[in-house]
DNA sequence: AGACGCGTTTGATCTGTGTCAACGCTGCAT
DNA sequence: ATGCAGCGTTGACACAGATCAAACGCGTCT
């Protein structure tokens, strides 16, 4: 079925298409004509619909690889759809330690974060050249107010990331080494294929260091992981392109228990 | 300073005042009477906007402990507010691992999970004889559109959840047993004393295996740092009866970095 | 009063992952 | 070409926390 032979395994590095080197704002977004319209914000929205949310999404901005969307404590004005690209966001505790809080791509919404306290929690910081739709906040929820369908599209969105979070807990909770590294490449392969790109092969965008930092792992421990799975043939790893060759072993990691629950042999 | 003796630490086990046995739904619900305000949904609303909400919020439902509020997968229909009382929320894997993803007491809300998919993602259970408001979700946002300032707020309350789900990813992640659970203390007496029951000193609700599920412990480790504290003199441990004798000591436990990153000294 | 059960504490030992260190690969700059 | 810097891999060893096991405290039931 993976008739996918090199199926661009996420946009090529050509700059997003524009030659214009424009620093940012001036770009008009429109939903409307946007290709993510199944994954993002517009999903379940009319076409009337879409339009009136392109007159909200006016804007977008460029953020290069290496920098900051936003910072911890900045004010928080926008949240923010990926249009292209790909980003992490992380926590820094006062002692230095941090933590990669997860990884976002085209059609994710980031920012969230910020509506609580009105400032931003977190950071995010593009991990290669990237585009996002700017979407105002006090906007969005003014929309919202008129258009039920958004209003409670939104919610699913940010219900969506509570739920993504209960499942980040597990992982740091109660998996070991080997099963939170084949939880994150199972994930990423699905969210890859919602996207078009292929399930089985795709760059990874972050290094070992933030996949570790996201896992609650030293980064040692995900490469030896990793070198693991590659004996066993699960994956070919080759620096940052992964070929996954055994999805079903992967999948077993997670369900087939490795500590026999004891509790369950006693009566 | 702490002239608190026995300030009643949460409410007393008189089954939460009526008499009437009433089995549920029936009793009527007034956020515009509820001294919770100030915590819960209605947070920043007018006297009048706080009566639109009472028209809402029409039912209240007791749930005894140990029983669910609501089970995985079951459809999702409202949201609840905390009256009275305590729960956790788990989720379970397939393979019968679980894990501990909150604690919640009253003011708080439950079930923002079951948005997204519209049916909930985990369980949520009363750890005692508790009281939750039943709000009806498609109501809430027929009535958020209305009301500007209920909308926003809500979207406050969901993202006020996302962010602890950060901060419990940053302990999850990054922090050892201790840390862990002077987190956890400090936490449980912050929120304790927002709804004015004493910072020093209260009743845990949970069991040592809750808290190390929540933790990501194991229940001897969870005791044997309670231990710890107690030799220290930090906390005074008798059963699940907690006196925090050294709140500083608690908060250097956090902020001292104990594991001295190594990346700071070399240029 | 005595017995049972559950939750908790404490001790002894084991182990998965962290830590420290050396080396290799790849790409960029000189 | 050559050297350098950043990232990744691999090995040896250490340690925090898991596991296994025993005993205790407290409440409940008979």
């Amino acid at each position: 079925m993976t008739q996918i032979k090199r199926v661009s395994e996420c946009p090529p590095g050509d700059d997003l298409g524009n030659v214009v080197p424009l620093t940012a704002h001036s770009l008009k977004a429109a939903c409307s004509q946007c290709n993510l319209q199944e994954l993002c914000l517009p999903l379940g929205l009319s076409e009337a619909e879409i339009q009136r949310l392109d007159s909200l999404v006016s804007t977008r901005r460029k953020v290069k690889r290496g920098q900051h969307l936003y910072r911890t404590g900045v004010p928080f004005e926008a949240i923010y759809a990926i249009k292209a690209g790909f980003f992490k966001t992380d926590v820094l505790m006062e002692d230095g330690r941090d933590q990669v809080t997860g990884f976002q791509m085209a059609g994710e919404i980031l920012g969230m974060d910020g509506i609580s306290l009105e400032s931003h929690t977190c950071n995010a910081v593009a991990l290669e050249d990237s585009e996002v739709c700017v979407i105002p906040f006090a906007q969005l929820e003014q929309l919202s107010s008129e258009m039920r369908t958004l209003q409670h599209h939104f919610h699913k969105v940010m219900s969506r990331e509570i739920v993504r979070d209960q499942s980040v807990m597990m992982l740091l909770g109660t998996m070991r080494a080997e099963e939170r590294l084949a939880a994150f490449l199972l994930n990423l392969s699905q969210r890859f294929t919602a996207r078009g790109y292929s399930a089985a092969e795709f760059h990874l965008r972050m290094t070992r260091e933030e996949i570790g930092s996201y896992l609650g792992l030293k980064l040692e421990t995900v490469s030896r992981a990793f070198s693991r799975f590659q004996e066993e043939g699960f994956i070919a790893v080759q620096q940052k392109h992964i070929r996954i060759l055994d999805l079903a072993a992967l999948k077993a990691l997670l369900t087939h228990t490795p500590l026999p629950t004891p509790h369950s042999s006693h009566g």
